[in-house]
DNA sequence: TCATTCTCGATGCAGTTGCATCGAAAAGCC
DNA sequence: GGCTTTTCGATGCAACTGCATCGAGAATGA
């Protein structure tokens, strides 16, 4: 059935939409609050709940592509986020870790951030209707 | 209430993941095509159905940034797909116009884009599902 | 074991984006 | 009219992304 409908249609262009303007309302809040981009919460995040994780399992979860992981963990562990070290396992690999002041930043982060989604998405939809909309969104990744 | 509910945060966390998905499935789709980027067919699209249009209308529109624009128009107007013409009422302005070249190949990947749209969107969602999510996702940008 | 193939992560290079700012024209104001 | 402020679109520069590819190590398989 290669003919979307127009619902199918009417759904993906407002994902865009909403993306686009969710997503830049939370980036600019951030900024403004002179805090890194979203991706570097994302990345201290993931290590903080799963503990120290190889590039390869943070790509797969975050959806980021390998190249720019790579440049990505540069420039965190400039910043002394996070901690490359040695792979025990595999000696082609590494094991990344977050800091100490990788914990910090982000918990200096999560009231800007969580203030801008409430804004951009709490505010616009009763928790029923959060909760429906997530429902509906978790099944495009499925 | 600056704190936001977890169904909030679990819709953030699925929008920006169902977007990721979407949308990589739809740009791989174009470029397997060896058609341009979605935004050139936004452009296109834009352009088609409102007529000529100033750059800062297109900016509105689709939710682009100034400088971004500015230079996507260089690049579609070196590709022979729109042209600029100068503004009769703003001497700063100028007028932007689709070409035959351009409505031809937003017709070329629209079989493409809709297919990738189904396959992304369309196949995961019944009817009344999609027209439920653009109704609440539509919420969003209001 | 050794050769082939595959996976992991880095990187050179070209193209794109973000930021700040510019020049020109319009709008607002006295 | 003149002056200031605002809006429109372009652009220099630095940062980032995408692509292709590389080197090193691991896995496969005879």
């Amino acid at each position: 059935m290669p003919k979307p409908a127009d619902a199918t249609i009417l759904a993906w262009a407002r994902l865009v939409r909403a993306h686009a303007a969710a997503m830049g309302h939370v980036q600019a809040a951030l900024k403004a609050a002179g805090l890194p981009p979203l991706e570097w919460y994302d990345v201290l995040l993931e290590l903080e709940r799963e503990g120290p994780l190889r590039p390869r399992d943070l790509q797969a979860r975050l959806l980021l592509a390998q190249y720019n992981l790579s440049r990505l963990l540069d420039r965190m562990a400039e910043a002394g986020l996070v901690t490359r070290g040695p792979c025990e396992e595999d000696g082609r690999g590494q094991v990344v870790a977050i800091s100490e002041e990788g914990r910090a930043l982000r918990r200096r982060a999560w009231p800007v951030y969580s203030r801008a989604i409430q804004d951009a998405v709490g505010a616009k939809l009763s928790e029923a209707q959060a909760a429906h909309l997530a429902e509906l969104l978790g099944r495009l990744t499925r």
